[in-house]
DNA sequence: AACTCGGGGTA
DNA sequence: TACCCAGAGTT
């Protein structure tokens, strides 16, 4: 994995030349503490830096230590995950936080291939833990360096298939210099992520101008060749948001589905746009549910939310309870009734949290 | 190898 | 809109 060249290849002299000049005052490029580092790569997964910057600093206030994640309540560490997406890394985070204080004993594994064997730590963060933290000659290969080795070497494997990966950590390793593994990787993706973008990147005052291969032959915008995602699936949500008195039933979603471990209302999942009446009137029966109006509750508007691979199209049906929920139907459906405090304290999907802040 | 897992910024 | 972001786990 760390083959190296004996001189520095002109791709690492020039991210490393260019590096100082260019690079972000970013906090997690202050320290060599393992756990730190972890905690920002885990972050910083399909996440831009902006986007992540704050959730880092409020994590490492929350929990300084590994032992004092390893110590916190899996839905803690969601609550403060609220907003990020992609809720499995917080969940593996934790685990991998409960592991290395039980079976490391709170320090982290200090090579790339028992790194790999962390949850939630993939080629890219092992790569990225063992050369920042450890000074492993193993290159990091995430969407910035694709794109800059894609254009440099005019590679034109499809980056979205598996096996180019090979090839791409091949290149990758070969320019990784021994001395500087650090400063490298954190070049190559700073100057993806700066100068070398995905749309209208600097070529004009790039240093690799003349040996850049896409740059020569002009299909910087051609590369890299990324094959397109099927398009997502539309799925139509149907919430009822029951409350009784100051009290609203939420339950905690345990399927194999999106937002495992945070916590919505009772659902209703439909294949068309529309709930035919009949059909909320029996889960309304199924709830067991009394309501203090004789008529069902009006739906709001309809709210469109992205993920990565599904559209949501989601309407809330507030309804008044002239009694509580009896117990069969909270045990069979999971829901709970939560005073307002404890709802802000449970970790949602920003969609629900977004219709609890206005309404509830 | 293909699929699935969020949410937000940008052109 | 469509694409992309300091990817990883499951099937």
């Amino acid at each position: 994995m760390t083959a190296k060249t004996s001189h520095p290849s002109f791709l690492a002299s020039a991210l490393l030349a260019w590096y100082p000049r260019h690079q972000r005052d970013l906090p997690w490029r202050h320290t060599r503490d393992p756990y730190a580092i972890w905690l920002s790569e885990v972050i910083l997964q399909q996440t831009r830096v902006a986007q992540g910057l704050p959730y880092y600093q409020t994590f490492l206030a929350a929990y300084p230590t590994v032992q004092a994640m390893a110590a916190a309540p899996e839905a803690e560490v969601l609550r403060y995950w609220q907003g990020l997406g992609y809720y499995s890394r917080a969940r593996n985070m934790h685990r991998t936080a409960q592991q290395v204080v039980a079976e490391y004993a709170g320090k982290f594994p200090g090579t790339y291939a028992e790194l790999l064997k962390l949850r939630g730590v993939g080629p890219y963060t092992a790569a990225a833990i063992a050369s920042f933290a450890f000074d492993e000659a193993v290159a990091v290969l995430d969407g910035n360096v694709y794109r800059v080795l894609a254009r440099v070497f005019g590679l034109h494997s499809d980056i979205a298939a598996p096996s180019s990966r090979k090839e791409f950590q091949a290149v990758a390793d070969q320019h990784i210099p021994a001395s500087t593994p650090a400063d490298f990787n954190q070049a190559i993706m700073e100057f993806g992520a700066i100068q070398c973008t995905p749309a209208k990147p600097d070529c004009l005052f790039c240093p690799m101008q003349l040996s850049c291969w896409a740059f020569q032959h002009g299909q910087v915008a051609l590369l890299p060749v990324k094959s397109k995602a099927k398009a997502s699936r539309t799925r139509y949500f149907h919430y009822f948001v029951l409350r009784h008195g100051e009290q609203t039933y939420l339950r905690e979603r345990r399927e194999k589905d999106i937002w495992q471990g945070l916590y919505d209302f009772a659902l209703a999942e439909t294949a068309v746009p529309e709930l035919p009446t009949a059909e909320l009137q029996r889960h309304l029966e199924a709830l067991g549910a009394t309501l203090d109006t004789s008529q069902a509750a009006e739906p709001s508007a309809t709210y469109r939310h992205v993920l990565s691979h599904q559209k949501l199209e989601v309407r809330f049906y507030p309804m008044a309870l002239a009694e509580p929920l009896p117990e069969a139907a909270l045990r069979d459906l999971g829901l709970r009734a939560y005073s307002p405090a404890e709802i802000e304290a449970l970790p949602k999907p920003k969609l629900i949290a977004n219709y609890c802040d206005q309404n509830i």
